[in-house]
RNA sequence: GGACCGGUAGCUCAGCUGGAUAGAGCAGCUGCCUUCUAAGCAGCAGGUCAUUGGUUCGAAUCCAAUCCGGUUCACCA
């Protein structure tokens, strides 16, 4: 292996392959490096990592005593530069890591503005989220979409991968229309412009409007001794927007005007948003566009005997095989159903994009229907098929429950944004420390911490998992929050400025051969950023990526708190400590941008 | 009823491919700003890891059963 690779790999990697290369050398056995357990050496012990060798205490017919002698003598005398000294306690091999080779780390990395990104893979992957529909505004909900699925896109670049951003929107259905119909009763040819309303809101003012008057005829209904089923049909409003749905399936030309006019509204409140939040896509499909597709592939999976057809004319998938249940993939009146667009949807996208690998963020409530569509398309055959992947999130929820429009719980996510934005405000100008800031510097660096508490708040924890948004805590800006890591971020900066910048930092040939406990835990941890971000793109979770730069910020502060930077006891100690620190804003920057979360020069 | 997900400190969450005495943050209590930003640091207190059984050198982690909570199983999208 060339000297430039090995330099390259990780700590973790390192001591794996020197594991193996001495079982190999002592014992004439070669085990595959993923066997070997290495973790960070409990606090309480001396060592930095730690070999767990119970594993293969029996294949190798050793005590782990006897094993972690032999072992350690071997894997210290095979790589002097590496390691210089070890312990075995039970079981466990404790490897100390000679500092020297933290310190060179450190004066190799602290000037890489790309330090974690690895280099293009050449491996193509498509990334759908926020999939908003066009009758209501954006909430809470759509905001965990969001940020996951940009956060996503970005850890996935960062591992060198090639990302395609794509958005579905929701822009037929019976639920516009309804939108439409409380709008012709009730607006007197208002628009947003004329009552100064963002689009999206004033279109969703008229679906609550809908389902007010929709409940309102139901009750009257029932009152007049109609059962409750029958009411719900019979009512006349709902009625209305059935009749409207066919009259836009059909084509009508003012219903297709109107339709088009009101989601123009909608757009413009979308895009409104998407920007503040710095959601982009590269692609924007329309499902009024796209709901027709897949109706070939009904045909031609019949052709296979993929799909069966019923005596009234619907076809139907079996996967009872599968542990799942029977499908309906078309009506019997011709007409094709929600997954049968997505089949069709999933290639034509694989033709526009030819990406390895599709990724859904999609709330977990479709965990079945995304299980079915993949299926469906492996048993059709379909190119697309193997890259599917549902990166399925959980709710969010209140302290109080669930959030339900109908009784008024939702959280707007408009509402949230400046609510947090205007809390960043206050927090400031409590303190008082950027008082010579513009109002322009002022008004971006509001937005940098409220965004940064909101994104931090919805992605430190794992995606699958539902959650509990609780208004008061997710408002603090102290501890495991965006803000304090933010700050960590602004205080390197001030001190990297007082310290006169570059000219400091070029001390390399430095006489420094021994590390504080503090330094070498700074080390350690800034070393691990790069395999943080492959785990990360691996599991496919942001969250390891915000407990990583949080604990980050933590030690940090620590060492900031325990010695001095700026005026450090000499010249060595002081361009060591200004490259550590450097390295830590670096690290901090490039994770939090992974997060979609931007962080100050000062605050 | 079937399938899937979850239950860890008062609250919100890490830890789950089995490894050393289960970790953070918030809330509570003590200290620390005339030296680099106190949105910070140091410390105290807080746990039958839902319950029971099993697997083994070792279980919060794996298996089984039970209890509790959620989602889903539409000719809705």
């Amino acid at each position: 292996m060339p000297a430039e690779n090995v330099k390259n790999m990780s700590v973790v990697t390192q001591i794996k392959e020197a594991t193996v290369k001495a079982i190999s050398h002592l014992y004439g056995i070669n085990l595959p490096g993923r066997e070997i357990l290495v973790n960070a050496t409990k606090p309480e012990f001396e060592g930095d990592y730690t070999v767990v060798l119970f594993a293969f205490v029996k294949q190798l017919k050793k005590s782990p005593d006897a094993l972690g002698q032999e072992l350690g003598d071997t894997i210290v005398a095979q790589n002097p530069d590496l390691f210089t000294s070890y312990n075995v306690i039970k079981g466990f091999l404790n490897l100390s890591i000679a500092d020297s080779y933290w310190l060179q780390f450190v004066t190799k990395e602290f000037t890489n503005a790309h330090f974690g990104y690895a280099d293009p893979n050449n491996q193509r992957v498509m990334v759908e989220y926020s999939s908003p529909n066009t009758n209501k505004p954006l909430h809470l909900g759509h905001l965990r979409n969001n940020f996951l699925g940009r956060s996503i896109a970005e850890i996935l670049k960062a591992n060198g991968n090639e990302v395609a951003k794509t958005c579905i929107v929701n822009d037929r259905g019976i639920h516009i229309c309804k939108s439409m119909i409380a709008w012709q009763m009730y607006a007197n040819g208002a628009t947003p412009a004329s009552t100064n309303t963002k689009g999206d809101h004033f279109v969703g003012d008229y679906y609550v409007k809908f389902n007010d008057e929709y409940k309102r005829q139901i009750k009257e209904l029932t009152e007049k001794n109609i059962p409750e089923e029958l009411a719900e049909k019979e009512a006349p409003i709902m009625k209305a927007a059935q009749q409207m749905l066919l009259d836009w399936e059909a084509g009508k030309p003012e219903v297709k005007e109107l339709w088009q006019h009101m989601n123009s509204w909608v757009y413009a409140g979308f895009d409104a948003t998407y920007k503040r939040i710095g959601s982009d896509f590269d692609k924007t499909y329309y499902e009024s566009s796209t709901y027709l597709l897949g109706k070939d592939l009904v045909t031609s999976g019949l052709e296979k005997g993929v799909f069966y057809q019923k005596e009234d004319g619907s076809v139907w998938i079996d996967l009872t095989a599968d542990g799942l249940d029977e499908k309906l993939v078309r009506r019997k009146d011709g007409t094709s159903v929600y997954i049968t667009q997505d089949i069709g949807l999933a290639e034509q996208k694989q033709k526009e994009f030819n990406a390895g690998q599709s990724i859904y963020v999609v709330g977990d409530e479709q965990n079945y229907h995304f299980k079915v569509l993949k299926l469906i398309c492996q048993k059709l055959g379909l190119p697309s098929a193997d890259g599917i992947y549902h990166l399925s999130y959980g709710m969010v929820e209140l302290p109080t429950g669930k959030m339900k429009s109908r009784e008024g719980t939702v959280v707007d996510a408009d509402d949230l944004v400046e609510e947090m934005v205007n809390f960043a405000k206050q927090k400031t100008e409590e303190l008082g420390k950027v008082k010579d800031f513009t109002p322009e510097e002022l008004t971006e660096l509001y937005d940098i911490i409220g965004l940064g508490a909101l994104k931090f708040f919805l992605l430190r924890v794992d995606p699958k998992k539902k959650m509990v948004f609780n208004p008061e805590e997710s408002i603090d800006f102290h501890g495991f929050t965006g803000p304090f890591i933010q700050y960590t971020h602004a205080r390197i900066k001030s001190i990297l400025r007082k310290a006169g910048g570059e000219t400091v930092l070029q001390t390399s040939d430095s006489k420094l051969q021994t590390l504080l406990p503090l330094e070498k835990e700074l080390s350690i941890h800034l070393e691990m950023f790069p395999s943080i971000l492959q785990d990360a793109a691996t599991e496919q979770d942001p969250s390891k990526v915000a407990i990583y730069i949080f604990n980050l910020a933590k030690i940090f502060n620590s060492f900031y708190t325990e010695h001095s930077i700026g005026n450090a006891e000499n010249a060595e100690k002081k361009a060591l400590r200004l490259q550590l620190a450097q390295l830590t804003a670096q690290v901090i920057k490039n994770g939090m941008s992974v997060l979609g979360i931007r962080v100050p020069e000062r605050m």
